[in-house]
DNA sequence: TTGAAAGCGCTAACAA
DNA sequence: TTGTTAGCGCTTTCAA
């Protein structure tokens, strides 16, 4: 499979301009040093030949990697998705590519995903899946990363990850307690909580959020059924399985993402359960299709294309003494799938 | 931003097991000509150390390469990364990463970002999205897409291109026909359709299978009413509500793809029109999300995840002399979004 | 079976 | 402002 030549290379371009390769390689990076005619007529060229830079010469050679890296949990949920695109259309726009890895959730594949992005001297890794708490693979990711920033790497990450590294930061507890909040309000008592996997910090941290806001209403979350599943769709359908067999008196079920949520109210349908008179269900994130749900879902809208978006802009900045937080807003999106505990 | 030593190289390797570095490269990626005995230790010392091998260095120096292109109308659209997930997970089981693309579904930028793929030699292109329908800058890509061919590199297909390339085809027409065939058979015969733009191969061969069928029971699709618009959830929304307003009289609604079907559905509620049983609506793929819906949606389903793993799979296998094509299947989902004609 | 050495295409000193 | 040249880490002849 020797390929042959495939695209036209630099010296091509530097030959047609007659110019040296150093000179062309000035020109077509934008750096200083060149006479705006012959950067013109270099680019020129460059262009004519539908010239495009060999990223790993050119990483190769220690200029900056035109390529990032972006670890996600899952590509096909679309809180991942969402975010997907915000990165991507930031690369985008820095002609920048982004290398997608699947960590399955799993620690071990995450890290063995870092070792691939560092050596293969990525400008960046953004981090996109939740942190997990105390896990001895994380400390070794985490060793990863920091190994990588001191070397002039680039990181950041997406939620809560005990790590030294720019973060845009979920606004996750306060969303939980401004979830929390509403069904009190709405008069629910008899919660049930459908959580995703408590190694999670995302999960750790909607969880305090929620506890908090009860606890300000003399109610104690560890009164309440929680069913801990996988942070997914199928999970969600298996919580409300339980929290229906084990908790018949529950008036509402807090699915601590969308996901779950969708996956509550197909086995509330199922059970022919109604939603909200029967049972209020509320969830995490607002992804795209949680509108178009029916009844449509009450969530709380994080902004993942945004937080994508921003994660890479960090990354690409110059890096700062101290890492940069950015905390992203949430906003309660009351729809028809929450509504007052029946009489 | 000089990056240092992040990660160990070869010679690191070679070093510590006693070898030299051809010996380490030959054990590494498994070749024949070292004895078990070495390449086992040669194995252990790269284990030992995190040894991964630096992709932009494999590259360069003429090995195979490790990275594969994906090229996506949209990331966030299920559709398309419900096939990413399929491609990624077949490129994990292969330690080979996957570089993302977006298109936009405009033919310019899917040019410029086979471009850069083409120049960043990787091992494969996958082309998720669908074809252009004669299209100049369409033959542009398609030239740079033989001149990788021809070259070495591998390219597969989703949908149909008018390129010579292995191909996985969704059996878009088939589909279109059942989908018709489920309405007629309820009944239908004021049926409006929301189109996706039809410069697009998926658009046109799902018309085309609609058109069939329609035919057969002696209806011509062009006294049917077809709003064209984008092809997303917007495009859906937007399509239905001029149905609405200029043909009052239909009785269902064929979205071409689950997404303007789901913007389709949104805008019925709104308009307080009954679905199924004043107005059906089916749509084609089957994302995940459409089973959960309220009225879950009637839809064709297509193995995207498959598609997307069976895309990357012919890629990677040795090239035939004759492009490859693999047919999918289309599995009929009836559900709640679909009925009888009303008396 | 193993090793030495020549590049792959590019960037970044260093020279001119 | 421009050119020359030494690598970046790896694979792959070619020799031993």
């Amino acid at each position: 499979m020797a390929r042959g030549r495939t695209a036209p290379r630099l010296v091509d371009v530097a030959e047609r301009a007659g110019v040296s390769l150093a000179t062309a390689s000035r020109a077509l990076s934008g750096r200083e040093g060149v006479s705006p005619a012959v950067a013109e007529r270099v680019q020129a060229v460059a262009a004519e030949l539908g010239y495009v830079v060999n990223a790993h010469a050119r990483s190769l050679a220690g200029g900056s990697a035109s390529i990032v890296g972006l670890i996600v949990h899952q590509i096909d949920d679309p809180y991942f998705s969402e975010i997907a695109a915000g990165v991507i259309s930031v690369a985008y726009e820095h002609g920048i590519t982004v290398q997608i890895c699947h960590s399955a959730r799993d620690p071990e594949n995450e890290l063995r995903q870092i070792r691939t992005l560092v050596a293969n001297n990525v400008r960046a890794i953004i981090v996109a899946g939740s942190g997990y708490v105390g896990d001895e693979v994380e400390t070794a990711a985490k060793r990863e990363l920091a190994a990588f920033q001191d070397t002039g790497g680039r990181v950041a990450v997406i939620g809560r990850h005990a790590l030294r590294a720019d973060a845009v930061l979920p606004d996750n507890e306060d969303a939980g307690a401004a979830l929390a909040e509403h069904l009190v309000g709405l008069g629910h008592r008899q919660i049930a909580i459908a959580s995703g996997t408590v190694n999670l910090t995302t999960v750790v941290d909607r969880l305090a959020g929620i506890e908090r806001a009860l606890a300000d209403h003399g109610i104690d979350i560890d009164d309440l059924p929680l069913v801990e599943a996988e942070f997914t769709r199928d999970g969600g359908a298996y919580a409300a399985e339980r929290i229906l067999a084990e908790h018949p008196g529950s008036t509402a079920i807090i699915a601590l993402n969308d996901a779950m949520a969708i996956g509550a109210l197909a086995t509330l349908r199922a059970h022919g359960v109604a939603v909200p008179s029967q049972m209020s269900v509320v969830g995490f994130d607002d992804v795209t299709v949680a509108a178009d749900l029916a009844p449509s879902l009450t969530t709380v809208r994080l902004p993942m294309a945004e937080m994508g978006a921003d994660a890479l802009m960090m990354a690409l900045k110059d890096p700062s003494s101290r890492p940069r937080r950015r905390h992203t807003g949430h906003e309660l999106m009351v729809r028809d799938s929450s509504g007052p505990v029946r009489a």
